[in-house]
DNA sequence: CATAATTCATCACCATCCCCTATCAATAAA
DNA sequence: TTTATTGATAGGGGATGGTGATGAATTATG
């Protein structure tokens, strides 16, 4: 069944709209027999009879007429997906990988500047932690990243976009017990994560020791965690401005001198123009914008 | 372009999936290089490249994922179309010629029955003049049809669907000026008709000579001129029903005797079991229902 | 670090397929 | 009858697609 070729279908469709297997031919810009060749193997394709003959004309039989108005649509669509290539512009499927951070940050702006201006690319994106970006980037399984912290690695090219402000943030009921001189538990991401480093940095700023430290891998469920009351995090402004806004959020310790750094990051060797394009358009971001 | 096979695509499909051509071999059982080969070709086909080596893999190119997500839903389409064989039951496009009369009067009803009884069939169905209806089954142009009055053509098995009762009808006004003596033209279906002949012979049964004639190939029109005034017709009880119980026709002179007959046809020498099982159903239709 | 395993490319060889030209048989039109 | 049209058939040449064996490059394993 497979061994049918796309000129099989082609054939079949221009003979039911020709009416004869010489009109075809010619049409098809080959000679007769071997539209008679192609509707053999076409019918021995599929196990059943396509024409039958009245008079010397061939007629399509009632499978056949099924078949060929089954395929018109069919035809159409696989034209126009292979033929889609010296169209004009950039086409394609791109896998984006991107932090939390970055995602809310910029991720909006740049699939729409995307969508408006490279119409022909589509973007799978995917969220994760930096370390999985990274590894999913060098093996190939995106194509282009957008993650926090200096990355200094062989095979990697980056560009920066920027960097956020962090602040000690708790639930309200949280700032007024610490205002006391309470010591709650502080939440960040992994241990092996940027924001994490940035977290025990920060608190060498602070007099107070450090108290425990919890862990989860989700930027949102962190902020839902200590807006709570659970405890205190050290949050990206850029992710937390309407939760403070809406007094849902507040400051706990002063704010750190530090800001968390970001970077679009592609394989060093990568050499897919659109790719490349979108890695050029990704450097422009702006992160503090 | 057209020399892709469709394995071709299901090649590509299956090492999208897998992510290597020797798995993708194994899965459509044939050797590694088979599988290196098709996407050559395809490659070769399309003018660009689906697959970009990194390392010892082969990777989907931009362009390569953008097709392999093109051609998924089409692969499956082609699939079920193409394997729509052994699927039990009728399948196929059936062409229905009929004339006016015999749609208005049991074609819905037939269409119903096919429907529920034979969901595989599609039916294609064209009205046209008896002349028209048998030219075109023996050109087969069309599969089956509904005809008026009693065809006795070589090439051509019929089955008795009934008859219908005609009446002289007229707008009311014109029944009131028929009563004072007045003589309005007649209208009816082309000469070669049918009930164009039939009309004739209800002519000879009235005493008075006959008046002008004029024809209309479309008797739904010929009910809405004879409606507005403009004259008599002989019409069939079945397609008259309605606009004569709200009275915008009304019966001009006694009815004729004659009633119109009625035929399902095929060509005597068809042999398409789609086409004589609809043939089956349609000699048990009752125009007089 | 050396070895083994995996992945894809290449090569030679063979079978099959596809297309062409030339011709024939059947039917329809003149 | 003659002519034209339609599709089928036959034979040969060239392209295509398939296989197994082998090789180069990379990655995993001891």
């Amino acid at each position: 069944m497979n061994r049918i070729a796309l000129y099989h279908l082609e054939t079949l469709l221009w003979i039911a709209r020709l009416g004869t297997f010489a009109a075809a031919a010619e049409r098809l810009n080959t000679a007769q027999p071997t539209i008679s060749a192609r509707v053999r193997e076409l019918e021995a394709q599929i196990g059943y009879p396509l024409f039958r003959r009245e008079g010397r004309r061939m007629l399509l039989t009632v499978r056949g007429r099924q078949l060929v108005s089954d395929c018109e649509p069919l035809w159409a669509a696989l034209e126009r997906t292979l033929a889609a290539d010296g169209l004009s512009g950039a086409r394609g499927i791109v896998r984006i990988g991107t932090g939390e951070i970055a995602a809310a940050s910029c991720l909006p702006e740049f699939v729409a500047a995307v969508e408006r201006d490279l119409p022909g690319v589509t973007l799978d994106i995917g969220i994760s932690l930096t370390a999985q970006l990274l590894q999913d980037l060098l093996g190939a399984t995106c194509d282009l990243v957008l993650l926090a912290g200096p990355v200094a690695s062989p095979g990697v090219r980056t560009a920066s976009i920027g960097a956020v402000a962090l602040e000690w943030l708790g639930a309200p009921a949280t700032a007024a017990a610490v205002a006391q001189g309470s010591q709650p538990p502080v939440w960040s991401l992994p241990r092996h994560s940027p924001l994490h480093q940035l977290m025990l940095a920060a608190m060498e700023e602070r007099p107070s020791p450090p108290p425990a430290i919890r862990t989860c891998n989700n930027v949102r469920t962190l902020i839902d965690i200590v807006a709570a009351g659970q405890g205190v995090a050290l949050l990206p402004e850029a992710m937390t401005r309407e939760a403070l806004a809406a007094g849902r959020l507040a400051r706990v310790w002063p704010s750190p001198k530090g800001r968390i750094e970001f970077q679009a990051a592609i394989r060093a060797e990568e050499s897919d123009p659109v790719v490349l394009e979108l890695f050029r358009r990704a450097s422009l971001l702006r992160m503090d914008g």
